[in-house]
DNA sequence: AAGTCTTAATTCAAGGGTTGAATTAAGCGC
DNA sequence: GCGCTTAATTCAACCCTTGAATTAAGACTT
């Protein structure tokens, strides 16, 4: 019940954690900076950093400058120290990639098997064998790896087993987790794939510093990623953000999520199609792959085609509803729109949706927001699920924690 | 930027605070029982209640039947350690409330002055001298007050100044707290009404033990507050929340709040009572207060009246829909419904506001959530702003902090 | 080129906290 | 009255942070 961390020891772990952050996400600094940004002494900035140089977590980097005096020695994350590995299982590829300390992308892979992507026996097999692959093309060995991360498109349930509802390609109840962390010699960490992906923009994209934030995301279906005080918001059981099925028409369009009036029934790329072949009394725009017909149907809206537009205005309409709803639910800083439809969507229609989500939210919490676009593209979800394991890297000060340990943190 | 702890001292006060909420929320017990729900050893828990018991925070209060062994010493929250005011600043009433240490209530009473309430400045005047009333009434000394809070019809910004936006009751970056706190000798904690209230529901009422929840209030206006791993969810500038202006229909009816389609205009008193006058194409229920209008409104529906009945089924429908998308955004574990309409209507529509929010919302989490009626009546704001004081004292271990820290403690 | 000045980093002793083990306290039952 | 059992306290060991003092490392001056 009580969550305090009372022994001593305890306060090196976060201020192990709270040194590696500062020099993470501010870049090199030197000691004397570190203690002024972390508000620690110097002497235990002093004692922290003697730590981090000995597991060779930080390197010294040169010195500063001086204007009479003796420089500072600056201090920089080792990118080498160790491995991220970022899995997006998408809902007919997975992606796997791998990552320095610092997230920079070192190798990725594409595994392509649409048919077989629903049984999860075979999904688990072509994770293990993409994760050697990976580890192998980039000549390192699979224990320098500290974590990985999966992005699914689905629920993950982080309370009861850990396990998966995603519907879009046949899961339920499936302990994807248990099964992987049995095969592969590193921690791993799973959650929904917009979740992923919002802490993604949040740590290292469009949010970066934003302690408030929603990523919406449009493509096929509809998601979103809130992090709410620098920390991805879970809610109960690891399912709020369930943006896509907010109703927004009594009594709607059927959405497939066997409810109605879904604003993914009217913003779901299949659905802004569909409107458009019905508006155009043709079914030319279905007659397509789903990303070639959102291409299609921004083109022709910006060379002026009345359905076309009729459709992106309404869709903007739409968007703008969605997101004033999480504006005047959330109070975020930043809203940022991601998802490859919306990164397509995004540039016809993003000053139309700024002017209506002024009109639709309430003033104060308006005013406290902006709109953007997301900064990653195809990679952000495995880059989202790389920051899984990196949130808890980086949590527990740099000490990679065993699998035991990790259990027992996850029991209350 | 780091919100560490980093000196030994706060391990202490960090202590003192699981010590002190586990004695107050789970009641009486002995040390030893007290380190074990603390996950402190007993060594620490001496301590620490040795601590408490000298600042007269804590008694021992008799010892248990022994099986054959020592008896344990069962410790018991000092009640009349100190006293906690709530105010509730309502549209058209003020109510000033003192509680002890436990929130029991000693005195209230009711400042009515519908004339001037507009005017912050005998707001200011009507408070101070309420406080002093109570305070005489129960022959308490003011310096016995730890703390007050209270709750205001709008938004609050903790961020800038800590002022007030409330439209309803006409004020606009008004410094209540500043001026109060320059006449009362403790701190006060200024927030939104509907936000106390939840917090009141969460800590004594309806929400007790649940970590996430939202309460939802149904009045003239609607509100919401909402409550997560314990603490109320207030956003980048304690704005969230603001449930009552969630957008439900496109261009839809006008709402008092500038803009269209907000459930407030379609489940607020005002709102069903016109509603009413509509379909009985009569204005008989708009003619009357509007607490007695929704009272006359469900005993008619229950009477068999089909304009009413009908109009409780649009409500019904509204509400679900409001409370299905709290549920897939935040998904919380338990939703209270509250606010005096919300009081009244409660009763007659809970179960189908129970079957239509299955319907609206997704399986995972409405599995997760129960729906239930508030614990608290009238006095649920003043009680709720008493509890802003309450977090305060609990999170500081018990030590009342000087207005000199608290100020301090803002500051980022 | 040596000495002085300035700023950064380290060292050190003091102070505060938690903990497990050992000890003491306090009833119960025979 | 004595042993048994369980609760609470005491104590020595250990860990951590911190401010002050000290050392380190260049730049500047003469």
């Amino acid at each position: 019940m009580v969550t305090t961390k009372p022994t001593a020891r305890d306060l090196r772990v976060a201020n192990r954690a709270g040194v590696l952050r500062a020099l993470y996400f501010g870049g090199d600094a030197s000691r004397l900076e570190l203690s002024q940004i972390t508000s620690l002494s110097t002497a235990t900035v002093t004692n922290v950093v003697a730590e981090l140089l000995a597991d060779g977590l930080v390197r010294e980097a040169g010195s500063e400058e001086s204007q009479g005096g003796r420089p500072r020695t600056m201090l920089t994350i080792a990118a080498d120290a160790g491995y991220f590995i970022g899995i997006d299982l998408g809902e007919n590829v997975i992606r796997i990639e791998l990552f320095d300390l610092l997230l920079h992308p070192i190798v990725a892979q594409q595994v392509v098997d649409v048919d077989n992507l629903h049984q999860p026996q075979t999904v688990i097999e072509r994770i293990v064998a993409g994760v050697a692959a990976v580890a192998q093309a980039a000549q390192l060995p699979l224990e320098g790896v500290i974590g990985a991360g999966i992005g699914v498109p689905g629920m993950v349930d982080h309370a009861t087993d850990v396990t998966v509802f995603a519907p879009s390609i046949g899961w339920r109840n499936v302990p994807l987790l248990a099964e992987l962390e049995r095969q592969l010699p590193f921690p791993v960490f799973l959650d929904n794939g917009a979740k992923a992906m919002a802490q993604a923009e949040a740590l290292l994209g469009a949010g970066q510093g934003v302690a408030d934030l929603a990523a919406v995301l449009l493509g096929t279906g509809l998601g979103a990623g809130i992090i709410t005080g620098n920390a991805l918001f879970r809610g109960a059981t690891n399912s709020a953000g369930e943006w896509g099925h907010m109703k927004v028409v009594l009594d709607g369009r059927q959405c497939r999520c066997g409810s109605a009036g879904c604003l993914e029934a009217y913003l779901g790329a299949h659905a802004l199609l569909e409107r458009w072949a019905a508006l155009a009394a043709a079914d030319v725009a279905l007659n397509q792959a789903e990303e070639d017909g959102i291409n299609h149907l921004v083109s022709a809206a910006s060379a002026g085609d009345p359905a076309a537009q009729q459709v992106l205005d309404e869709a903007t309409r739409y968007l703008s509803l969605g997101i004033a709803n999480l504006i005047n639910l959330f109070n975020p800083q930043r809203i940022i729109l991601g998802g490859w439809a919306g990164l397509r969507l995004g540039p016809a229609i993003l000053p139309d949706v700024r002017r209506l989500t002024r009109e639709y939210a309430l003033e104060p919490p308006f005013s406290a927001v902006t709109i953007d676009l997301c900064h990653f593209g195809q990679d952000a979800v495995a880059l989202g699920a790389a920051t899984l394991a990196l949130e808890e890297f980086l949590t527990a000060g740099g000490k990679q924690r065993s699998l035991a340990m990790r259990t027992g943190g996850l029991v209350k």
